[in-house]
DNA sequence: GTGTGAGGAATGAACGTTCAGTCCGCATCC
DNA sequence: GGATGCGGACTGAACGTTCATTCCTCACAC
């Protein structure tokens, strides 16, 4: 169903309908059950495949969580990081985030669902941990150009960090709607908390 | 290893040591590989008992999972609600919860893992569930009382509670340390996003 | 103190089920 | 007719659970 825009770049080497009907599968039944409790016939049937044709397209189930899990966390990365504005405040930068923590979220909560659950997860293999890191390096560039500019306050960055995140996690978990309304008021909150 | 001191009432009617350690076992392991990703006869070997032992005490894997998520919800209820002190201003009630907070993620990590990960998962029972919402009662009650006396943000209770909880979990599962340093630097924080 | 036996607790091999992954026959193209 | 992509029955392994059997404890007799 939810699909992220497909890369921009090269005509894509293997996007083939059934392809994405797997990823999509596997990412609302991931969300839904977790890896573990969700059987790979299951995902078959609700991409409308074979079994067996799920092993054309990836290696095995744990190929295939990571490439779902990939797939989204580039396609936050590129809205958090890749589309930051250039040349803002510090608090502007902020402020771009937290409302696209909050697109993210309202348009494909199952995506959201399914990075958070599976966030440390054993199975992630070192490519799919890199994605992660980098939106916690652009985090962590936005905190350090913050403290220096005066408007955030002088804590450790990675508990800055942590703490923004993980409200913005609780907040989508308890299941409070995007409305202009929550999405000011949290982003009036979550400010307050960085600064100094 | 880890085990919260007996329940003081009544010479616990079903507190046999292999219950215990059956407890035990299991609470690191679905915390360390999620209910899922641990098969029963790994946690009879953790505990040092025979597989079919667990079935002795528990009725099903599902109803071991939910006497570990109880014991431990209620182990955390008692030290945020009940413990909570009498006669305190909102300011000093929260500094409680918070507090309280740390130490049970401090004294019992894989304990706080465990609940964080199976918050909402499809197999705990009513009962199970009935414990969390005793804990958010309490907040919300702390939330009001807040408002009231006009030390507190004017903003909907369950999102407040949602940002605070979840910026608490978001710093134990960074990994940050419960030294007296960052839990006073956090606590001024978490309370910078309540505070109107 | 020692021997005996009954009864409950504990065991782990074995059960049926379900899983991840394979394989082969068929349909569809050129 | 050959090549390719696909489906779903199939397979061996691993799962949760059971149960025939063993082990342990303790009351009681002597």
């Amino acid at each position: 169903m939810a699909s992220p825009p497909p890369p921009a770049t090269v005509a894509s080497i293997d996007s083939s309908e059934k392809r994405e009907a797997i990823l999509d599968a596997a990412l609302s039944l991931f969300a839904e059950r977790t890896f573990n409790g969700t059987p790979v016939p299951l995902i078959a049937e609700r991409a409308g495949v074979g079994a067996g044709t799920i092993y054309r397209y990836f290696e095995s189930k744990e190929a295939l969580v990571n490439a779902v899990y990939r797939r989204w966390k580039s396609e936050l990365k590129r809205r958090l990081v890749d589309h930051a504005p250039k040349g803002a405040t510090p608090r502007e930068e902020f402020r771009h985030w937290w409302r696209a923590l909050w697109s993210f979220a309202q348009e494909y909560p199952e995506a959201f669902t399914f990075l958070e659950t599976h966030h440390h997860a054993a199975y992630l293999d070192a490519e799919s941990r890199a994605v992660g890191a980098a939106i916690n390096e652009g985090a962590r560039a936005l905190v350090r150009r913050g403290q220096r500019a005066g408007g955030m306050r002088r804590s450790d960055a990675d508990l800055l960090i942590a703490m923004v995140f993980g409200a913005f996690t609780g907040l989508v978990k308890a299941g409070l709607p995007a409305s202009p309304r929550v999405v000011a008021e949290t982003e009036a909150c979550a400010w307050e908390l960085v600064a100094p």
